[in-house]
RNA sequence: GUCGGCGUAGCUCAGUUGGUUAGAGCGUAGCACUCAUAAAGCUAAGGUCGGAGGAUCGUUCCCUCCCGCCGACACCA
């Protein structure tokens, strides 16, 4: 029998408390397609992502609106999950969310352990509270003197309260241990060098719970109920809560121990997947991830950062509206670094689809699929089967290209096939040939609808509707009776 | 401040383990074709490879300094 393949993907959970913004899409949208690729290649794939719906933002907004906060986070779930079909995302995705009951008790079940090893103790936290802002400030949200950027006028109060700590510096070692096992822990290798420089400068225990009287809108510590837990022992336990966690067996075993877990995140949570999680995977005694891919930030033109104030916000729900969901994504797949920050703006993103998807794929599809249907073209594609295993059909490395998760790089493999089935026709001019020697021109066009065939074959991760419709004109020998996509009027 | 990265055509970026004319895509201009969404194809214009100095027979690619930009240096989902 073959050896079961499973796989785990995840991304990080988005605070419910305010519409998805380009950066959310990008992760999506990237989990989203690697999922599907594992999946074409025979993998068994649970994919996993959710709302994180506790903490002091969410419980002041909703205190803000006069609603329970549960009222409030069970609403914003459902727009949530109207916002993420509008990426295209996978219909078997599983959403969790950190108010849900197992996921509760899963969180305490996980603070158990790691307190019955001997890693959680109390101490008291020094917070600094800005007044003005009624919230919390680390000491990167201070200014040189202190003081909070939006309200320099007052000194920031110390707030000394107990809290429980993890004991995360005792974790240094065996961390840098572990990174020396998996040389590509963290992609790209720039993060992982960033990360593995902080652990080695030595790590400080963090605190993970908050005094409930101030903050009750969290899970409950086990066995104190004047501490409610603070974001890290909550919403990263998502990743295992999923999966049935405290059960070990069952799914858990399926693909947190044996699916390669991959989680994909901002570069602004590198620290909290990679190191700080891992920290606490291991004073569980639970297996670590296997990969954490770090997506770069979306920018607005000349890499400034995107802003009301600026104008050079886009909006993904509005773009996925307005040009379908798969040429959203077809941005965030082509056109955006799979690394590095990256500008999106509606110029470049209006030129890329006229330039790749109307003048490109659109119009290869209608020229080819219009010669097969004019010539009456026969011809035997290749099964789904075939294709998978029949590498002469892929791109030269475009499996190595995605397994390091350079989606970009496999999309303008993609592209480079799309050119070069477009220059064959103006090169071989089967339409010419038609006139003198139809079984020549038959031939010709066949193996030209063949290799757009894979071409949708290949495209199935990145952009599935389009991928489908491109398969099935084929295979029904069909010409489109409207183009695939629209040109844009200047 | 410490550590790391970047600065290559109008734009987004490749690349060179130093070696004759520096590449791609988009955009721009021209030619030409007709299967196609007036699309595709061909051709062309466009670069002192951030600046200065050094090592070298020779460097955009090595070294030093300078200028500019960015990231990490913890409790920010």
């Amino acid at each position: 029998m073959e050896e079961q393949k499973n796989f785990y993907i995840t991304t990080t959970l988005p605070y419910v408390n305010a519409p998805l913004h380009m950066g959310h899409a990008l992760e999506f949208v990237r989990a989203d397609a690697f999922a599907r690729y594992k999946k074409l290649q025979g993998y068994t794939v649970y994919f996993n992502s959710g709302a994180d719906e506790h903490g002091q933002k969410i419980y002041s907004k909703a205190l803000e609106n006069g609603e329970e906060p549960q009222t409030f986070v069970d609403k914003n779930f459902e727009v949530f999950k109207k916002q993420i079909e509008s990426f295209g995302i996978s219909d078997d995705i599983h959403l969790t969310r950190t108010t849900n009951a197992h996921h509760v008790m899963a969180a305490q079940d996980f603070w158990n352990r790691v307190n019955n090893n001997g890693y959680i103790y109390k101490k008291t936290y020094q917070a600094k509270y800005c007044v003005g802002c009624e919230a919390e400030k680390t000491d990167s949200e201070l200014d040189e003197n202190g003081r909070c950027l939006l309200h320099p006028s007052l000194i920031p109060e110390i707030i000394n309260e107990e809290n429980y700590f993890f004991k995360f510096s005792e974790f240094q070692e065996k961390l840098l241990a572990f990174y020396d096992t998996k040389p590509h822990f963290i992609i790209p290798e720039f993060r992982y060098n960033e990360m593995k420089a902080f652990v080695k400068n030595g790590l400080q225990d963090f605190s993970i719970s908050r005094v409930k009287e101030k903050m009750p809108w969290g899970v409950p510590v086990p066995g104190d109920d004047t501490q409610v837990m603070y974001v890290w022992f909550d919403a990263l336990v998502n990743y295992i809560s999923t999966l049935g966690y405290p059960d070990i067996e069952g799914d858990f075993k399926t693909f947190w121990v044996e699916g390669s877990p991959t989680q994909y995140c901002g570069k602004d949570n590198t620290r909290f997947q990679s190191v700080m999680w891992q920290a606490m995977l291991m004073a569980a005694e639970l297996p670590n991830s296997e990969q954490i891919v770090v997506n770069g930030f979306i920018t607005g033109d000349g890499g400034v950062r995107m802003s009301k104030t600026l104008g050079n916000v886009v909006d993904p729900l509005a773009i996925a509206t307005e040009y379908g969901t798969d040429t959203l994504r077809f941005f965030l797949l082509k056109e955006i670094s799979s690394f590095e920050d990256s500008p999106f703006t509606i110029e470049r993103f209006r030129d890329s689809y006229q330039a790749n998807l109307a003048n490109g794929l659109g119009n290869l599809t209608s020229r080819i699929m219009k010669m097969v249907t004019n010539y009456d073209v026969q011809y035997i594609l290749p099964t789904d089967t075939d294709l998978a295993e029949f590498d002469d059909a892929v791109p030269e490395d475009f499996h190595t290209k995605l397994d390091a998760f350079d989606l970009k790089a496999g999309m303008d493999d993609i592209w480079r096939e799309v050119n070069s089935l477009d220059w064959l026709i103006q090169n071989k001019e089967p339409f010419k040939i038609a006139k003198t020697d139809m079984a020549e021109a038959q031939r010709i066009v066949g193996d030209l609808a063949i290799r757009l065939y894979i071409i949708g074959f290949l495209l199935q991760p990145f952009m599935p509707k389009t991928a489908e419709t491109i398969m099935t004109l084929v295979k029904e020998k069909k010409s489109p009776d409207k183009p695939l996509f629209n040109r844009l009027e200047k």
